[in-house]
DNA sequence: AACTCCAATTGATCCGATGAATATGGTACG
DNA sequence: CGTACCATATTCATCGGATCAATTGGAGTT
């Protein structure tokens, strides 16, 4: 194995065995270069590999530190593999996020609190009056999506489940989704959706909101691979 | 931004836009940094953490190649995160892991060749006869587990799904979870288990396919959760 | 006590050199 | 002519040091 893999499991485990813990600093480069015997360069390149895990940050002029290791932060980069595989697997990647956004729209229906349903109402009402213009602001739709699923999703008592949810429909993939919405009757569709869900929350009504919320992914899919409207059909 | 996550996404746009094609070879470090107006070692450690990513591999006195960048691939990272959250979260990724491979399973049950079957009754068979001995070789069932449940979930039809399922419990949880099995009983009720999901896919059925399969995780979930047996209660 | 400013600390980036693994082309042999 | 072997060039791996830039913390001032 090569001395740079090596630095880089000396450290995860040095975190998995709880030596460096969330939060934590770690030695200086140089220290830490001569602790595990490689030179520095060497060292930065393990650190970078375990930056782009979402393990470890730094600051410059500050230190390296361990991050939060929440599986949120640690699952995030999931959501760059939904965007390199716009191509092919976006259908493959929405199956996934079907299956476990209705499952977690249905926990949410027994924790979501009052509160946050007031907040869902909210912003059903914008997008709809967003939707009513002319002129379409399609990138305020698509946060208005965003912050409607996740508000849900974050209300299911599992925190590994939300991220997963959270990643799986990266933010081109989401974007490309609404973008593909010219047809102003698609909007209305998925507004509708939305509200369905919605409603099912209110009545805290599980097994109604799981099944509005699998149709409402499934109204997506079916969008974007009966549609062959956006161009990729040409690759296999 | 840094000069090496700009070197990063640079990469990434690249692959993204089919500049470099998967299974392509990249330019030499040398010639590469000086396209993008960077030192080597700073391009090396944008190209750690690309690899880090599962985008981009070296092989030395070779080059650098982009990978196949298949769902798998690339969604294999997340098994770390699985290790990593041993102390806390294993529960949230099991119940993850229950979602799906309940889904899976059943979506299997229809597309499973009667070839993989037979080696499903195989395995069965195995591990069986492994349980029975007196001294019980936990590794050997471990790897029988991991074939029995990656076999069925590989014909789900969706290799997202399937890479998922397989990273959710990454190597440590599901060698974690054999060894805890103290109890000749516990093991056998497992295997009873495994038999039950056999038989419905037998039965091409897939109703009864998922509800084994759910069952089956739960059970793992509740053995985990239910007796803090296995020294991690002392944290919270 | 609060503020300003400077110096030490620390990561960011660059550079050049050497080592190790692989591929390639040529050469000798059958 | 074809194959096996070998020398060499190519390429990544690793190293050590130099310089730049950002942050921090304390000294000094008000």
């Amino acid at each position: 194995m090569g001395v740079i893999e090596n630095a880089i499991d000396t450290i995860k485990q040095m975190i998995i065995d709880g030596e460096f813990r969330p939060g934590q600093k770690l030695p200086v480069e140089k220290g830490l270069a001569e602790q595990l015997g490689i030179a520095r360069s060497t060292l930065r390149e393990a650190v970078r590999a375990l930056i782009a895990m979402r393990v470890l940050q730094t600051r410059q002029g500050d230190g390296t530190y361990v991050t939060s290791l929440s599986p949120a932060l640690l699952l995030d980069g999931m959501s760059f593999v939904a965007d390199i595989h716009l191509h092919a697997g976006t259908g493959e990647f929405l199956h996934v996020r079907r299956i476990l956004e209705a499952e977690a729209t249905a926990l949410a229906a027994a924790r979501i609190p009052d509160d946050d349903l007031v907040v869902l109402g909210k912003l059903l009402d914008e997008a709809e009056g967003l939707a009513a213009q002319s002129e379409i602001d399609h990138g305020q739709l698509v946060a208005l999506d965003q912050d409607f699923h996740s508000l849900i999703t974050s209300h299911c008592g599992n925190a590994v489940l939300a991220a997963v949810i959270q990643n799986m429909s990266g933010r081109t993939v989401r974007a490309r989704i609404w973008r593909g919405m010219t047809d102003p009757e698609a909007v209305q569709r998925t507004l509708a959706e939305h509200r369905a869900v919605y409603r099912a929350l209110l009545a805290r009504d599980a097994d109604r909101a799981r099944i509005h919320a699998a149709m409402h992914v499934l109204g997506v899919e079916e969008s974007l691979t009966g549609s062959r409207s956006f161009g990729d059909a040409d690759r296999e």
